[in-house]
DNA sequence: CACCACAGTGAGGAAATTATGAACATTGCT
DNA sequence: AGCAATGTTCATAATTTCCTCACTGTGGTG
């Protein structure tokens, strides 16, 4: 039996995870934002803490980083794809894994098995850094230097980017771009990748080549 | 393409996931209650199972139960907001996930792909590539290269080149090829297929002969 | 060897798709 | 609230691709 804290500010996502939890024996507290998390954190200790990102008053990231001051749960973190998950690879937060809505409560059931077995602070991803030509994307400091110099991508640009860039030389449709980039339950103009296409491809400056049109189908990133 | 199985007893809600799961590609079989559900679980091996809590004849609980002493088949279950949760986890039946009513047809769908993919754990993802001598086809990046130049293909080139290789040594008609690559709701001309074909040799340069005319029929990809 | 059904070709207008600019909406911050 | 930055939508322009059609080429058959 783990003492779990789930914090989310979605009542169905704790309901159906404290169901499914306490269904497997275990204890379950909640709280519904990032302030509450804390203040629980710092006063019992869970075996586990499953955080949803974006939450009201606080969100994921700066509790985490908060509750790690004083305490080293393990943390679980739930976000949504389309929020900008490279952020979860921080490895300064120490987030042992994170789930992606929509999830299944099984999966998140086996995850935190997995973790509180170990026990363990999970591997961190390493800095990791790819380079094309004068173009360098650094995926851990969340940068990305054309010729040397920063470029001042908006969020959405850099999430675009760097899906690009982790799955280079792939076709991507539309619909994938969507799904990953902005999330399974964004429901907007298709029109919109376009435009987000054309100020990346901008900001690219010469490098703007590396983002290749498939017509009739999407993009690429071609290295 | 996944052979998903959908059991509600409303026509409108198996009608909706049905359509939306074809566009999507999918092969949808339907049944209305859960004895029927569980006659073709049991005689057909699908990748899902999308079905309501609330049926006449044999609810989705017991039915869920019952194919579970056969099948390892993951499932979705639908409940209306208001059933009680609980009896979704409680009794181990093993459910995958649950939407609530009403849902979104695009976020079913989402979770859909979220289960598959988890339980074709094994899932190769090796970089699709056929080669024949210096005609190489990269399915994944959809690229096709000559003699190791770069082929400058239009969409529908693509699509029937790749239709063709994915088709090899297989004699293709007309007919088979209108509806697979142009779509089956394609009325066009017949002299189009020769028109694409013809562009599709030209961009081969060397390698069209492995494109093959069979007379009075269609054609052939030879390797 | 002439016929005929079927396949190949070229070109231009039609149709589909993407690029772009600007308006509009939203979010975050002071 | 008011502003600035970001994200989205929409209308229009710019491209690219597709399809049709009339015509030409070809192979097999009687």
């Amino acid at each position: 039996m783990y003492k779990i804290l789930v914090v989310d500010d979605e009542d169905n996502i704790r309901e159906v995870l404290k169901e499914y939890a306490e269904f497997e024996g275990h204890e379950v507290d909640e709280a519904c934002d990032g302030m509450q998390a804390i203040e629980m954190a710092k006063n019992k200790d869970y075996d586990i803490i499953i955080m949803d990102v974006m939450m009201p008053r606080l969100d994921g990231y700066s509790a985490c980083k908060e509750i790690r001051k004083v305490k080293q749960t393990p943390m679980l973190m739930l976000s949504a794809r389309g929020e900008e998950y490279d952020k979860l690879f921080g490895f300064e937060l120490g987030i042992d894994d994170y789930v992606v809505k929509p999830f299944s409560p099984k999966e998140v059931m086996a995850r935190i098995n997995a973790i509180v077995k170990r026990n363990t602070a999970s591997a961190s991803v390493s800095s990791e850094v790819e380079k094309f030509e004068g173009l360098e994307i650094n995926f851990t400091s969340r940068d990305v230097f054309i010729d040397g110099e920063k470029a001042n991508l908006t969020p959405k640009e850099y999430d675009l980017l760097f899906y690009l860039v982790r799955n280079k030389n792939i076709a991507l449709t539309r619909n994938k771009l969507l799904e990953e980039v902005w999330g399974y339950d964004f429901f907007g103009d298709d029109r919109t990748i376009d435009t987000h296409i054309k100020m990346l491809r901008n900001n690219l400056g010469p490098y703007r080549k590396y983002i290749v049109t498939l017509r009739g189908l999407g993009y690429k990133f071609e290295a």
